[in-house]
DNA sequence: AACAATCGTTGACTTTTTCAATGATCCGTA
DNA sequence: TACGGATCATTGAAAAAGTCAACGATTGTT
């Protein structure tokens, strides 16, 4: 992502009409956001999308790799670097597909559950901040919104 | 970003509790919807980046390249390389900054303002697609609430 | 006048993304 | 059962995007 400073910015521009485009909107949050979180868990060796692989590995979920690929929105190829980091770090490990042999899962380890603990309560605080001006339910419904634009 | 299929996905793992970290929310439909942007705006020889680009340069702000770069979250190399595009293409203009000799105002052509409105209205029909989930008020709200997230 | 800071630009460097190819496995069909 | 096409994880290469330091020109400050 660009260059984010922590500083608070003048939008001066944002009172352009595209300051209501929601793609830029997204773009922009995502961006600040993407610049905090990796910040917030650097502190355990962990990216927003190696977080994000431990958490679902940590689910009980089960995940394929082409599932998390799919969530995600990354290519398979970049789930095999992510799912090799974190197996070298002993976090998680690639099982067997169940139903499918090909197909491998995606399980964490106990030290996996017990550094992600520490890491999602990091990012909470973190998002907390970011999100410091929303009100509760206002935060709330930003979640629920996403969560329908996504998944109806 | 990743690979985006347009079928509908089974979201199995949108149970998992990362369904609801407002970072993955973020990240997942910015990438999705860029996706669909980019494609949109192919047709004018746009992406979403030249294309916010564009629309500040017809806005009548008249921003800098700074101001640019700071707004849409961009290095101030990557501006360069933009406005460069649209400029050798007829669309933008740089102009001697006002105040200050160093900047370089980008104001739109003619040219740029015509193409700038035909890609408008094919965005708007993009996104219109892509929160088609959502109801009208649904809609504004998630503007809103991005919006506030971004600047209070 | 001297100095540090800022703007746009360039170029090098790293990271990320994209894509095609591969072996193993699955599934449908003859 | 055996064949053929599809899917899975993986690899490696190529393309794109992001990062960063340096530069000349200009600004504002002392």
């Amino acid at each position: 992502m660009g260059p984010q400073s922590t500083e608070v910015e003048t939008p001066r521009l944002a009172a352009a009409k595209i300051g209501s485009d929601v793609g830029l909107l997204l773009a922009k949050l995502h961006a600040t956001g993407s610049l905090l979180n990796n910040k917030a868990l650097a502190d355990y060796g962990l990216r927003e999308r190696s977080f994000s692989v431990l958490t679902l590995a940590c689910s009980g979920l089960e995940p394929t790799q082409r599932e998390l690929a799919d969530f995600l929105s990354l290519d398979p190829s970049q789930v095999v670097s992510l799912v090799d980091d974190l197996e070298h770090r002993g976090l998680v490990k690639r099982a067997q597909g169940k139903q499918d042999r090909r197909a491998k899962i995606i399980v964490s380890t106990a030290e996996g559950r017990r550094i992600h603990n520490k890491a999602r309560a990091g990012l909470e605080e973190c998002e907390r901040t970011q999100l410091a001006t929303l009100t509760e339910d206002e935060n709330a419904q930003l979640r629920a919104l996403l969560k329908k634009a996504l998944w109806g």
